[in-house]
DNA sequence: CTTGACTCTGTACTAAACTGCAGGGTTTAT
DNA sequence: ATAAACCCTGCAGTTTAGTACAGAGTCAAG
């Protein structure tokens, strides 16, 4: 019910104003409406969105892809088949890079958990391991 | 033992020969050593390096990170207690990273699965899920 | 021995994603 | 009723991560 104004927003979602104002005009967030003294009047779920966005982003996903993903559930006109054929393309993305994300996390670990002596890093080849990986 | 040279290296990674140069510049690359006209004489291991530093760009490092990385088995001074720290750091941010590409997944396996008739998309409530997820 | 494909340095330009004003109006606490 | 703390638009500046020349040298094939 009660609307939120835009610090209150960037407050709580972690991020600077006028990000906030800079994903609206992406078309990443909706107009809001305004007030009668025209300031921009949020509903509260705005908040989550703008965190998904800093999440998402952290992933690796542009802001173009996430307005991709986040248009699969405002376009009016887009079956059900058409969304889901765009959900499979994005999870199969998504499955690559947990995947990658695995490699570098054993890579890491393996590393972590060989370093037991005090000699330089040098005598840990664990990352030319890790990078073979990627050949 | 047979050196590469530079535009080898770029075709051979999948990227600019540009952007091999250029991560040069930010400490990313070593100085490969020259040949006698000048040019850039990179050993083989180079491919895979490049193609680890893009990799980990797509899983949202920045090449500021990914350099922290990198360094990680460069730094001759460093002792393997140093490394160790900074491994299990970087390893808490990747399980992180790792937590929300599910958390994504599941929302979008959800989508994909629940729309199985051909309304439109606002009747798929799943993504309005994800979105609180991150509230 | 020249043509085409490659490399060099240096500088400048681009795109994405913000971030920061200037110059004005609004709201709220004292 | 006035100062502090908000908000508005519009536009310019910044950072990150490349990309693109220009002008010059190198090398291999025909």
């Amino acid at each position: 019910m009660s609307k939120l104004r835009i610090g209150q927003v960037a407050q709580a979602a972690g991020v600077n104003i006028e990000t906030i104002r800079f994903y609206e005009r992406c078309g990443l967030l909706a107009d809001p409406g305004r007030s009668e003294s025209g300031y921009r009047a949020y509903p509260p779920e705005t908040v989550g969105r703008v965190r998904f966005i800093k999440r998402a982003q952290q992933l690796g996903f542009t802001l173009r892809e996430i307005g991709g993903l986040l248009a699969l559930r405002i376009d009016e006109t887009a079956t059900c088949e058409q969304v889901r054929a765009q959900a499979e393309a994005k999870l199969a993305e998504i499955d690559a890079k947990i995947a990658d994300l695995r490699r570098i996390r054993a890579a890491l670990a393996a590393l972590a958990a060989a370093c037991v002596n005090d000699g330089p890093t040098s005598e840990c080849p664990l990352l030319d391991a890790m990078e073979r990986e990627f050949e």
